[in-house]
DNA sequence: TCCTTAAGCGGACTATAGTCCGGTTATGCC
DNA sequence: GGCATAACCGGACTATAGTCCGCTTAAGGA
C-alpha cells in the first residue's frame, strides 16, 4: 500500500498516528496491516532482509553454498554487518519492543537456522544455540552504540569475529 | 524509601501510578528519585550488582585477583549468569529502552572495564571493543528468551564460554 | 513569632502505542 | 435492482510513561 510512502520519509521520529495520517488510512488500518509499529518496521526491511537470504541461498560463495562453514560464516557475519548499517534505524525498529520480539521474527528464524547448520556442520555441539548467542553479538542496539562510539565497521566486524574465533575472512581488508 | 516496599511486590506488571501509590508518594516524586522506569530498575538491582562487583575486587579467585585472566573471564561469565537468573525482571527492565540506556548505567560501564582490562592482560588486541562483543552475549533479553525455550543454565553457560574461546571453567560442571 | 524565600511534592497534563466498536462499503442472493 | 450479510475501515478511546506547574512545607532572618 503506502510503505514506500512511509518508507521515503523514514521511521524515526514520526508517531504512529503521523504514519496513518500521512498514508490517508485510519490508524486501525495500520494496525490491522502490521500488527505493530515494530511489525511496520520489519515490513519495510523486508526486501533488503530477502535479498540477503537469496544470497545466502543461492548466490556464490563465500555466502552462499561452496567453501567450508567457517568461510561461511565468515561472510555471513560481514554481509549482516553490511545489512545493518544499511538498514540502521529500522532493524533498531523492528528489535525494540519488550516481550522478546526479536526472536519471533520470521527474519530471525531464517538467521538462526543458517547459523546452526553451519555450526553443526563444523562439528560443533549444541548448534542452535550458540547461534542464539552469535545472534547475540548482532543486535542492532549494540551496533548502534559502537558507531556512535566511533568505532570503524572493519574494526567492529574483526573484533566480532575473533571473539567468537571465526576464521578471519581476509577479503575486504582495509586499514 | 519505599524502594523495599516495592520490590517485594515485584516490578513486572506493576504501572508507575500503581507503584507511586503503593509508595504514598506523587508521581512526580517517584520520578525526581529515580529518573525513569529504568532508573528505578536500576536502584533496585544496585545491591546485587555491587555485592557482584565486591566479589570481583576484592573476592577469592577465581572472580577475584589471583588465576590468569582466562579463569577469571570464565568465572566472571559465570558469576554474571546467575546475577542475571537471580535478577530476571529488573535486569531486564534496566536494559529495555530505546535510547541505548543499556550502555550508560555504571553498572554496564563496571562490567565493561573488567572485562576489557581481563582481555588486554591476556594479550588480547581491541579489549575495549571485544568487551562490548562480550557483553552482549549476556543481554538480559536473550536470556530471558534461552530459558523460556527450556535450556539449562549449565547448558546455556558452556555455549558461550565455547563460543567465546573463554577456557572452560568446569567447577560446577554437573550433567 | 511572623514574614520571606527556597525546596520539595503531588497530581493533573501530555505524548504515544495499541484497541475497539459503530458505520460504511462491497458482495452475493432473490 | 434491491436487500441481507459480511468484510473492512477509521477515528474515538484506553493504557501508560514521562513532564510540569501551582501549592505546601520547611528554613532563615528580623
Amino acid at each position: 500500500m503506502a510503505r514506500r510512502l512511509v518508507a521515503e520519509r523514514g521511521i524515526g521520529a514520526l508517531t504512529m498516528d503521523e504514519l496513518a495520517q500521512a498514508a490517508r488510512v485510519g490508524k486501525g488500518t495500520l494496525y490491522r496491516a502490521f500488527g505493530s509499529r515494530a511489525g511496520l518496521a520489519e515490513a519495510l526491511v523486508d526486501e533488503a532482509e530477502r535479498e540477503l537470504q537469496e544470497r545466502i541461498l543461492t548466490g556464490p560463495p563465500p555466502l552462499g553454498y561452496g567453501p567450508g562453514p567457517a568461510e561461511r560464516l565468515g561472510a555471513f557475519v560481514d554481509a549482516y554487518l553490511a545489512f545493518l548499517s544499511d538498514n540502521d534505524e529500522l532493524v533498531l525498529e523492528t528489535e525494540r519492543p519488550g516481550e522478546g520480539a526479536r526472536f519471533h521474527t520470521g527474519a530471525y528464524g531464517f538467521w538462526h537456522a543458517h547459523i546452526a547448520a553451519l555450526l553443526r556442520e563444523e562439528g560443533t555441539d549444541d548448534g542452535g544455540l550458540r547461534a542464539h548467542v552469535v545472534l547475540a553479538t548482532l543486535a542492532a542496539e549494540l551496533h548502534a552504540h559502537l558507531r556512535s562510539q566511533g568505532y570503524e565497521p572493519d574494526r567492529i566486524r574483526s573484533a566480532i569475529q575473533t571473539t567468537m574465533g571465526l576464521s578471519q575472512v581476509t577479503r575486504s581488508r582495509r586499514r
